[in-house]
DNA sequence: ATTCGATATGGACACTGTCAATATACAACT
DNA sequence: AGTTGTATATTGACAGTGTCCATATCGAAT
């Protein structure tokens, strides 16, 4: 059943996942997946809740086969979530979309915490000096989600084309990791 | 008209800005609203839009009162759009609700390339040889637009409290300012 | 004075989320 | 075994929404 709300999200965006339409698919009665999701929110906090464990799962994975050079695994991340960002954008969209997910949930922010762990366990072993871990993990996954954002909606940056656009997203992350290392 | 619609979105949101509520409030009836705005997307664009507008006029201002140090004008770009974000939570949010709003219209994209604009003409009285401007004004964008994203839903950084926020705030444009200049 | 364009009105339709009362099935326990 | 209970499905209903339609009003330009 969420299997079918993911596809749902993917074919139609956040907004065409609508329960009515969810009972449609798996053929059963419109108040059906009221059992399972008391309301709307709760179906979408758990679609996101999954997506963002897959993601974590996938960041992990790529991660673990790569060097074990501090810079080069954090590049890692950064691109692992963009690409998939980039692929998924529904996905990526409906995680940050606050408004219609239940902010509460324990299981959404225990799968986003993961992630974000990762992130500052990674950059714990960078061991900057001038900043925190934490501000450092902050810095690079807003500056990774606002250039998905940007990517994704083509605003702003109506000058990245597909083909300039991954050495552009190098640049960027370069900049940002020799500023959290320009002072070790 | 508009008026009463932002002050609707400031009340309850994107999802509160209703035509019919608008309607309402204005004292006319449902389908009233339906001759300066087609379709609610127009609406919500036409918001979005003076939003914008607004925000790259307190921008541009505050600069203006600002010192030459482009340092410290880049700086006062980022902490204008942070303030105004947190000030205005549902304003700031819609302004990215992108499937709210019409991608294409040209207003919007005037607008917003406008604040853009701001931007990529300070950074580039950096010349910072590495990193092109526009690079940089991505890199930056993205990172205040994130951080004010994760400031007003509490995610990841259930850590960031109201005390400890505004040296951290300092701490990260801090930080990808020295990566930006860190080739210079 | 008349024509015309912009705006307002009320009605209608399909769609949505959500609730309530009811039915079915399947497991557990006495 | 029979009974109870819990989980899920069903049907029906309600209010709210966006959008379209035919119609009306009003004001300015011709």
């Amino acid at each position: 059943m969420l299997k079918a709300a993911t596809s749902l999200l993917d074919e139609k965006g956040a907004t065409g996942v609508t329960i009515r339409e969810l009972a449609r698919r798996t053929n059963v009665a419109h108040s059906a997946p009221a059992n399972h999701f008391a309301i709307r929110q709760a179906l979408l906090t758990a679609i996101a809740t999954e997506v963002f464990t897959a993601l974590g799962q996938r960041i992990a994975l790529r991660i673990l086969s790569t060097g074990s050079l501090p810079e080069q695994r954090i590049r890692c991340f950064a691109d692992t979530i963009i690409a998939y960002g980039l692929k998924y954008p529904n996905r990526f969209r409906l995680l940050w979309s606050r408004d219609l997910l239940d902010n509460s949930d324990e299981a959404l922010n225990a799968a986003m915490d993961l992630v974000y762990e990762i992130l500052v366990s990674e950059l714990a072993s960078m061991r900057s000096a001038r900043v925190g871990p934490e501000s450092q993990a902050i810095a690079l996954w807003s500056m990774v989600h606002g250039y998905v954002c940007m990517r994704l909606d083509g605003n702003l940056v109506s000058r990245i084309d597909e083909k300039s656009g991954e050495p552009r997203q190098r640049a960027i992350v370069t900049a940002l990791l020799d500023g959290l290392l320009s002072s070790q």
